[in-house]
DNA sequence: AGGGTGACGATCA
DNA sequence: ATGATCGCCACCC
């Protein structure tokens, strides 16, 4: 369900919707098994550039999804505290590896197609 | 209306 | 590599 923007006149400002909110959410749950995607690069391929935080927030917010396949940009873990060692474990177990303290993104991010997936 | 707050990101010292 | 700063943006008082 989409929320309708205020049209009071003719001319109004496309009130945020829950569009984008959707399309985040099918964007995160799109990460296959030992892939993963930075909060920034997830929020630009899900048409919401320079929402990171936005993201961030949806994923702590919305139970279900995959959170732990979503990384801080270069693959940095950027939850808090025990979440962070949490996170880290799930991508070991689904294969992903480590450079350090971050995700080796060479190997693991995984690429939006620009296509827009009908489905 | 106004200010504080992030599971962010890029840049610079 | 680490910490400080600043830009961003929706939320929540």
């Amino acid at each position: 369900m989409k929320q309708r923007s205020k049209s009071s006149s003719g001319k109004n400002i496309p009130v945020v919707s829950n569009d984008r909110r959707v399309r985040v959410v099918q964007c995160i749950r799109a990460l296959p098994k030992g892939k993963v995607s930075s909060y920034g690069a997830l929020a630009k391929a899900a048409g919401w550039p320079r929402a990171a935080r936005q993201v961030a927030r949806i994923l702590r917010e919305v139970p279900g999804l995959p959170w732990y396949r979503v990384v801080g940009a270069g693959g940095a873990i950027k939850c808090p505290g025990e979440y962070a060692s949490e996170q880290r474990f799930r991508l070991q177990m689904e294969g992903v590896t480590f450079r350090g303290a971050r995700v080796d993104m060479k190997k693991h991010e995984f690429h939006f197609s620009k296509a827009r997936r009908v489905r």
